[in-house]
DNA sequence: ACAGCCATGTAAGTCGTTACATGATTGC
DNA sequence: GCAATCATGTAACGACTTACATGGCTGT
């Protein structure tokens, strides 16, 4: 139920409407964590029915209403209940990881074209998590600036220190994956110059094996 | 639909019933996808609805049924399809790192409770998946044997290097997880050096800001 | 006789995606 | 008047988890 906490801890900062929470997830770097607007909405209303968030309406228009929500005692002690809670790791569950396991079934080309896909997609996630690091670490964002406003001074360096860390882990991450993807590609262009097999052909296809023939 | 078709590529080396392919996915590093029994078997019955493997039943007992898979030629098409369709990448969602953000909200003890835990998961994937890298490299395992034998031999060194590169890879990640939980234990040390906080309190708590106080 | 593993499922529920749908406000 | 962006939802479906349930086979 992370989703639920990471509403949590944005609406910490200051009181936001569904759209605006959207937006944090699906523009920017900012957040490690991905989800769509109809799954906010909908978790929105949950945590509302179980006291977590409160809500102030406003009108907009004839029949659209504005629900702004921000964070009740009951949120904000959930909130720390969930921070101390041993985390459980994530199961393993690349898809990009997994096909790259069966690429002998495709083409080098395809292999090559993987590992760029790859390459680019982590470069652009790196300079993201990048420019976002440096940003919390000059505490030169929004939220940041906020958070600390209502803290206790001696807590500044902590704050900070927590989320530049991690963000920073996540750059670490991403230049794992480009290297990854980069040694891919080096690969392929010694596997191709070894054997003798013809451009856009399937380096091995899959074969059947029925019943019959194994036992 | 990434489980559908590790469990294609599970059965292009040989027949196996749901329980031997749920063990792959359980028990052991071989596999770099995760699933639990019960969607192994309502996936595979969905795959024979569709064409993509066929079953040879056989009796055990009086009532129960021993049901063992094997790839259809629509299966192993399908396979070859998916490894040359553009593979788009996974959404970030790590809750381990989304925590990581909020220690602030949980004393020092509590994030290096965390970052221990983190550390020891991953240097337990990185065991073991750098003994199935060696156990690939030396094609040691049951399954590259007869993977090996049905390919042509100019193929072998492709086949062999595609998946070694993978859990190469993985091995990588598990380190960088391995030295951010390390990092993160150290600077855990320092900021609590450096604040004047008492043990076992929250760094600094969540507060609630209501619409009348931020607007 | 019992333990431990082999083997297969159903049911209920949660989490997440995609497609569809509607209306309001702001600036040009 | 139009486009872009603000804003909120429903419906259907697919992916995944957890709990529950049953029975067979092998070795001690």
């Amino acid at each position: 139920m992370s989703l639920r906490h990471a509403l949590l801890a944005l609406l910490e900062n200051r009181p936001m409407t569904g759209y605006e929470l959207a937006k944090q997830f699906d523009e920017s770097a900012i957040y490690v964590w991905h989800a769509q607007h109809p799954q906010i909405y909908t978790e929105l209303r949950k945590m509302e029915a179980d006291g977590l968030i409160d809500v102030s309406a406003a009108r907009r228009g004839t029949k659209a209403t504005k629900r702004t929500y921000f964070l009740t005692e009951a949120g904000a002690s959930e909130l720390t209940r969930w921070v101390s809670e041993p985390q459980q790791p994530p199961r393993e569950r690349d898809p990009a990881y997994l096909k790259a396991i069966y690429f002998e079934f495709g083409s080098f080309a395809n292999a090559r074209r993987q590992f760029e896909a790859h390459l680019e997609h982590y470069r652009r996630l790196e300079r993201q998590w990048r420019a976002h690091a440096d940003q919390l670490e000059r505490r030169d964002t929004d939220l940041i600036r906020r958070r600390l406003a209502r803290a206790p001074e001696k807590a500044h360096d902590a704050i900070v220190d927590f989320k530049v860390h991690t963000y920073r882990g996540l750059i670490e991450r991403a230049k794992v994956e480009v290297a990854w993807a980069k040694r891919g590609l080096a690969m392929v262009d010694r596997l191709e110059r070894d054997a003798g097999i013809a451009e856009g052909d399937e380096v091995s296809p899959p074969q059947i094996d029925s019943i019959e023939s194994s036992e």
